[in-house]
DNA sequence: CGTTTCCCAGAAACCGCTTTCGTTAATTAG
DNA sequence: CTAATTAACGAAAGCGGTTTCTGGGAAACG
């Protein structure tokens, strides 16, 4: 059983045996010093290849390097019910390209009752070399030290345009396209009376979406009426209410686009309550993809945001960020419509 | 601002020069040993409190000791999909217990695609003090090798019976009190032909939930109709065609209890499909209380199995494990009824 | 040919904590 | 009152790396 006792991986001491040097040389050459012969380094890295080695991760961040971990903070939210399986699979997706570029994870869960917890502290403890957000929307005191350190941070699927970081990194979706293929689609199909479900309206992703609603509405020469643009936030019951207000007007939408799958969802059940089908009466077109669009009545059609490629995204991001130090930005993923049951086709009435 | 320069975690040395004695003493003092006198001991661990002084993880993990973080082997399976939130709040419920208790965790995703992850050479490397296990179903080789090890082993919502451990332990749900609770519940509504949708027969939570099935049944002195016991797994597609299947027999039963909310899904959609309503011609319970229950046609009852609780559960448990070094064992949580619109009351027929 | 550089390599100190081991002072025994 | 224990504390050597600093040998210089 060289599987119990052998078990004790392989050190700076061992590489340095190995190839006849001091532990001194072998760590210089994994750091890139300059001074070392060219070929005691070639003679090193044939070694460390050998043996794939790779430093501890643990010492060599008490000695101050690197700690090859990046800290997650998660939050959980009672109120997004429906998205928490979003942020499974981002956090997935995330945790398996990190461990790919041999970096490790550890998450933060957001204090959620009790005392907030000092997110910075708790990433200087450990050590972590950068710093992604989830699902936050920056109520937290905590966060804005944490985002004004000199970690880097990634903030993901951001809530907010007012985030407090001076070194931030952004993921979002393109929301605003996500918009407009909605329109599009339902351009496509006939409707020229389309209604906007939205969410929190003062958020990044709530304002481009309505933008991009509004840029195609116009490029369409479509009205824009207010009065069928509802919702407070992302939540079903926002939807289930923007919904109800827009069936009460004196003429309603063929169709209504949502800024969430959970608005839909509420839409759906004010317009089953109403009286009134989906998509016989209205058309709906929700945002997100959850697993739940596949189960609803109608199936929905709705925008689809790769979560799964946004985790790697994000992995990719903050490492390339930690190790060439490059300046902030803001990377926008693109979305893709998916059809299922709940638009249908109406016959030219325009 | 003592924000960025002074921002240096307290460190042995420091507390050491407060109390006025070496570092060796105040070590000592954290780890009671005995060989410091009660007014030292006294002295020191007053200014540890007052300083809320705690041990640097990273340092105190190379030196051999606690590394205060705990290792979560997750998995991401596409045919969960509904069952993802699930796995979101049982993490956050542990790392957040976990927070509170002072230890990370740190989170190795299962590999999915590409070459399988050495879980135990990860766990070795950052010497986690422990590891829970999510959702994990024993077809990976290096599993093994974890659960053989002597590090101390969680597993949470097992599938299967033959896990390959020596010392782990489990965090299941009492799956028999929930089919008998199901059951309970549809024969004080007058329900006498009680059917079973069933996911993996030979795992631990079917059989149980099995059990509990038949037993009750037989104390209630009604037929277990072995024609209306079907189901291949947990997922929505299983469902759906363990209903078909029912609905084939020449009788049907007027309700069935399911051993998923996915498997309940499929079943809803299948009755639909022939034209039979829930809870009108058949009433359903589920299992699990995802998130989707409360917005199926109708709002599904089921059992609801406490997912942060759960969470909670699995840090006290498997920090007691490694501080007490207790024996292996099963824990069993409580499960409840949910009672939502997809049962309805029978008149009497029996 | 003797000096001054430059190039490489290794010794040593350090990161923050643990643990062994030695030392001193106080206690008990003889 | 001395000898043998015992109690209490601290110096020092790790853990596995990083980094500074020192020094020897070869090349370049006068």
């Amino acid at each position: 059983m060289d599987n119990l006792s052998a078990r004790r991986a392989k050190t700076l001491k061992d590489i340095a045996e190995l190839a006849g040097v001091s532990v001194t040389t072998v760590s210089k050459v994994i750091n890139n010093y300059s001074d070392v012969s060219d070929s005691t380094r070639a003679k090193v890295q044939a070694i460390i290849h050998k043996e794939s080695f790779c430093p501890d991760p643990v010492a060599s961040s008490l000695s101050g390097k690197a700690s090859y971990s990046i800290g997650v903070i998660l939050r959980y939210n009672p109120v997004w019910g429906l998205h928490h399986s979003f942020f499974y699979k981002v956090m997935f997706g995330l945790g398996r390209r990190l461990g790919q570029l041999n970096y490790d994870c550890v998450v933060f869960p957001d204090a959620w009752l009790g005392e907030p917890v000092d997110y910075l502290e708790k990433c200087v403890r450990r050590r972590v070399d950068g710093v992604v957000l989830m699902g936050v929307d920056f109520d937290s005191p905590n966060l804005e030290a944490l985002a004004q350190s000199d970690l880097p941070c990634l903030f993901i699927d951001i809530v907010g345009d007012n985030y407090p970081g001076k070194n931030g990194y952004f993921l979002a979706w393109d929301h605003y396209q996500g918009a407009c293929q909605a329109v599009d689609y339902l351009y496509a199909l006939g409707h020229r009376q389309i209604g906007l479900l939205g969410g929190l309206p003062n958020t990044y992703p709530a304002r481009s979406h309505r933008d991009g609603f509004k840029q195609r509405l116009s490029q369409y020469g479509l009205a824009i009426r207010e009065e069928w643009i509802a919702g407070d936030d992302f939540t079903e019951e926002s939807g289930y209410y923007a919904m109800k207000t827009i069936l009460q007007q004196s003429s309603i939408p063929t169709a209504v686009v949502c800024q969430s799958d959970a608005t839909a969802v509420g839409a759906l059940r004010a317009l089953e309550q109403a009286g009134l089908s989906c998509p016989g009466d209205v058309s709906i077109v929700g945002y997100d993809d959850i697993e739940v669009c596949r189960y609803t009545h109608p199936a929905l059609t709705t925008i689809r945001q790769d979560t799964l490629l946004l985790g790697r995204m994000a992995a990719d991001t903050i490492i390339e960020c930690i190790r060439e130090g490059c300046a902030p930005r803001e990377q926008i993923l693109p979305v893709s419509l998916i059809v299922r049951d709940s638009c249908r086709r109406i016959e030219s009435n325009a």
